[in-house]
DNA sequence: TACAAATGATAGTAATACTATCGTAAATAA
DNA sequence: TTATTTACGATAGTATTACTATCATTTGTA
C-alpha cells in the first residue's frame, strides 16, 4: 500500500496540472533532473522536449514559460518542507523539539519513503539551494505575488514562525526568523560548498550535519 | 577639494578597466540606472548603449558580457560597503558600537558624499538586494571563484566576523554570520516591499530604521 | 464506434547575446 | 607638428532562445 498525496499549487503556476497527467508528471521529473544538471540558464523547453520525446509545444501547453516552471518547482519544495514538518512534529509538545526538527526538515529535506515517485526531493533542493532566489527576483513579483504565487512560502513561514513563538512567545520577530532561516540553511549549504570562505563549517565532514548543529546554535542564542 | 578612491576590484571582471575611461564610466552610471529600473533580464547591452549614444560592440570591449558587468557592479558594492565599515568604525572602540555601524552601513549604505560621482550607491543598493543573488548563484560559480571574482565578498566577510569574534570571542560561527547578516539584511528589505509576510517589519513607518533595529536585536540575542 | 481532448510534427518569428570587419576620431609620443 | 597607436562608432551577420501558430495523429472516454 502507499499513500499518495497531491499538492494543491496555486492554478497561476500552470496552464494545465501537470500532476494529472503521464506528460506532465514526466515534465517534472526531467525537469527536476535536467536543472539540477545543467542549471536553470543552460535549462530550456527544447532541451527537456528531446530528452522525453515530446516537444516543445506540448510542454507550453503545461507552463506559460520556464520561470513558472521553476517556480512551480520551487513552490512544490515550500509545500514539501511544510509536510514534512507538519507531519513530523504532529506528536511532538516540546516546542524546542519541534524546531529542531524544523532545522532538520530544512536541512535534509528527505523523507523515509518519498512522498510523490515523479519527484526526487534531494535533486529539487538541490535546484532550491542554487536557483531557489531567482523564482521569487523577479520584475513581476508584485503581480505574481497578486495571483498567490508565492503562498506557499508564506504558509511555510506561518508554520515556523508560530513553532518559535510557541518556543518564545516574547521573540519580537518570528516570522522574520522564520523566512530567514529558511534562507540561510540554503545560503549555507551553498556557501559552504562553493564560497566556504564565507561561513564556518566545511565539507571534510557531514556538511549537512555541521549545518544542522550551526542553525540549532543560532536558534539556541536567539530564543532561549 | 574632492578626494578621489578609486576600488580596485578583480581584473577578471572586466576585458577593459571602465574606471578609466569616459566611457567605461558612462556604461557603468547608466547600468546602474537602468538596471534599477528595468531589472537585470530585460536589460541588455543594445538598450544602454542607445542611451548613452554608443554601440553594443563598444560595450563588449569592455565587459564580456552582461552577467559580468552584474558581477562587477555587485564587487562595487561589496567594497562600498567595506569602505563604509571601516571608514566609520576607525575611531572607535566599543565592539558593540562598531556592529552597530556595520548594521547601519549595510541597510543604508550611504555616506555623506557619494564616493564617486558616476555610482549612484543607493541605486546599486536597489540591485544588490533585488539581483545580488544572481551573480553569485551561476554555473560557472567554480571557475569564477577560482580567478578571484568573488574576493571582495570575501573580504567583506573577514571585516566583519572580526567584528564580531572581537565582541564576543567565544561565538562558534562568526563568518557564517556575518555573511548571513549581509544576506538577511538584503532579503528583509526584499521581503518587506514585496513579500511583507514573510517578515515583521511593515513599510509604513521608516522601513530603513526598523529593519536597522531588528538586526540589532539580533545580534544582541546571538552575542550578548 | 465515435468523438473530443491531448499530443506530435513542423514551421515560423522577434528578440537576444554575441562576433567580425572596417573606417574614423582621439589621445600620445617622437 | 606629424606620425602612430588606441579607442570608438557604424554596420552587418549568426546561432540560439523563447516563444506562437497550424494541422495531423494518437489516445482516452461515452
Amino acid at each position: 500500500m502507499s499513500v499518495k498525496i497531491k499538492f494543491d499549487l496555486n492554478e497561476g503556476l500552470y496552464l494545465k496540472d501537470p500532476q494529472d497527467s503521464k506528460l506532465g508528471r514526466k515534465i517534472i521529473q526531467f525537469s527536476v533532473i535536467m536543472i539540477s544538471e545543467i542549471g536553470f540558464e543552460a535549462f530550456n523547453f527544447k532541451k527537456i522536449a528531446n530528452e522525453i520525446n515530446s516537444t516543445e509545444a506540448s510542454l507550453y501547453r503545461y507552463f506559460e514559460n520556464k520561470h513558472l516552471l521553476l517556480l512551480y518547482l520551487t513552490n512544490w519544495y515550500w509545500e514539501w518542507v511544510s509536510y514534512l514538518i507538519n507531519s513530523n512534529t504532529i506528536n511532538i509538545n516540546n516546542p524546542r523539539k519541534k524546531l529542531e526538527i524544523v532545522v532538520h526538515s530544512l536541512v535534509f529535506a528527505t523523507a523515509e519513503n518519498s512522498l510523490v515517485e515523479f519527484i526526487d526531493e534531494s535533486k529539487l533542493h538541490k535546484i532550491v539551494v542554487f536557483e531557489g532566489a531567482k523564482a521569487y527576483h523577479t520584475f513581476d513579483i508584485n503581480k505574481e505575488n497578486s495571483i498567490g504565487l508565492f503562498k506557499s512560502y508564506k504558509d511555510l513561514t506561518i508554520i515556523i514562525s508560530s513553532i518559535i513563538s510557541e518556543a518564545n512567545p516574547n521573540f519580537k520577530y518570528p516570522s522574520a526568523l522564520a523566512s530567514n532561516l529558511f534562507e540561510m540553511t540554503n545560503n549555507q549549504l551553498y556557501f559552504a560548498k562553493y564560497l566556504p570562505k564565507l561561513t564556518n563549517v566545511s565539507e571534510e565532514n557531514n556538511l549537512d550535519e555541521e549545518i544542522e548543529s550551526m542553525l540549532n546554535y543560532f536558534l539556541e542564542k536567539l530564543l532561549f
